[in-house]
DNA sequence: GTCTATACGTTGATAGAC
DNA sequence: GTCTATCAACGTATAGAC
């Protein structure tokens, strides 16, 4: 039962936010009265902060296990499946959307733990990345010096994809995610390469 | 005395959103009793929208302000200053920071009409950036299949952008603004060019 | 573990004196 | 227009029966 909260809460949460979302609403969606919650969490901020935890341990996850499928695959290939997986994965109850929603706008009360939580989430999930620009580097197939701007550039165009997922819908999301996957590939190809006027 | 009210509620509903902040906060701040608020205003949910009406209207001014300063520039100086002027004025209290919470997470009884809101200023400032898009087309500064492309992959930029600066900090939006515009500016001129494969 | 009953603070909102 | 007084509703949280 106490999984069967955690879930609720999660759903409710992600898309209520923490002051949003009383625990009346979020007993109400698996038949159970709020007093009930008491005996599996101490509070309201208990039951948030596990279910943070949780999260963003899902969400690093899910993010780890596709970075490793791509293991494989050219930088062009992985990076874009990357992507693709964010949209594929956000949906109601999903880590991804709690994760996302929760970074952004933390309770304030709470904002110290959640945003140590976020930072090291981020600074994970670049440092995978990095390592197969890095890699890529290695085999020639990028510049070397183009490692670290492709690397913050990515963690940009990630970001974008997100905002357009909490924002808009999937389908301008796939527009989205076309459009700027295209001017990323091209503008990382550039850097180190001879330039385009040098050439005319 | 109506416009402190509305200016004390901009600056705590951007940090603390709608639920996460009273009446008696938002009167605090300025020193009055929150009963005084419903002598200007019909309730909390009008206060907001009012709110929110100002703030989309000031910032869409802001927008409209900036690119309009940038037709004499390049193409390139143009844009990199509208960006810019995202990171310029972002700060507590600004129209952006508030317009940015709440498009992103409005609260869900008043989800309709600011959604509306929002997608209008949306398409209203991708039209007017389109339009630079398509002069430097006209003028042989892009290529003319890279106006659409370049207006979308644009757009993705500026939520970058937006993102950093809600979720971190200055110095941090500094940095990916450099690394991402690097990409972005070599990535659109690519687009229509000759490959840098087929010179290999 | 879940329920009913209850405590208690805070919220948005109204009435009326000044 | 601002204040004091007051309200009902809802929030989190606790106590105790089953």
């Amino acid at each position: 039962m106490s999984i069967a909260i955690k879930e609720a809460a999660l759903k409710m949460f992600s898309s209520y936010g923490y002051e949003g979302t009383s625990l009346a609403q979020i007993t109400d969606e698996i038949g159970l009265k709020k007093q009930s919650v008491y005996a599996h969490f101490k509070g309201k901020d208990d039951l948030y902060l596990q279910v943070v935890r949780e999260a963003f341990r899902t969400e690093l996850d899910r993010v780890r296990a596709t970075i490793s499928l791509t293991g494989s695959a050219s930088l062009q290939e992985g990076l874009y499946r990357i992507l693709r997986s964010y949209v594929d994965s956000f949906q109601d109850g999903s880590a991804l959307k709690f994760y996302l929603r929760t970074s952004f706008f933390p309770p304030a009360h709470l904002f110290d733990e959640i945003d140590g939580y976020a930072c090291s989430h981020i600074d994970t999930v670049s440092a995978m990345v990095r390592e197969r620009f890095r890699e890529a580097a290695e085999r020639g197939d990028i510049a070397a010096e183009a490692v670290e701007v492709a690397n913050e550039a990515f963690s940009a165009l990630l970001d974008a994809i997100c905002v357009e997922l909490v924002y808009g819908n999937v389908e301008r999301t796939e527009k989205r995610l076309k459009a700027a996957w295209t001017v990323y590939w091209n503008g990382i190809m550039a850097i180190g390469a001879p330039s385009i006027e040098s050439l005319g």
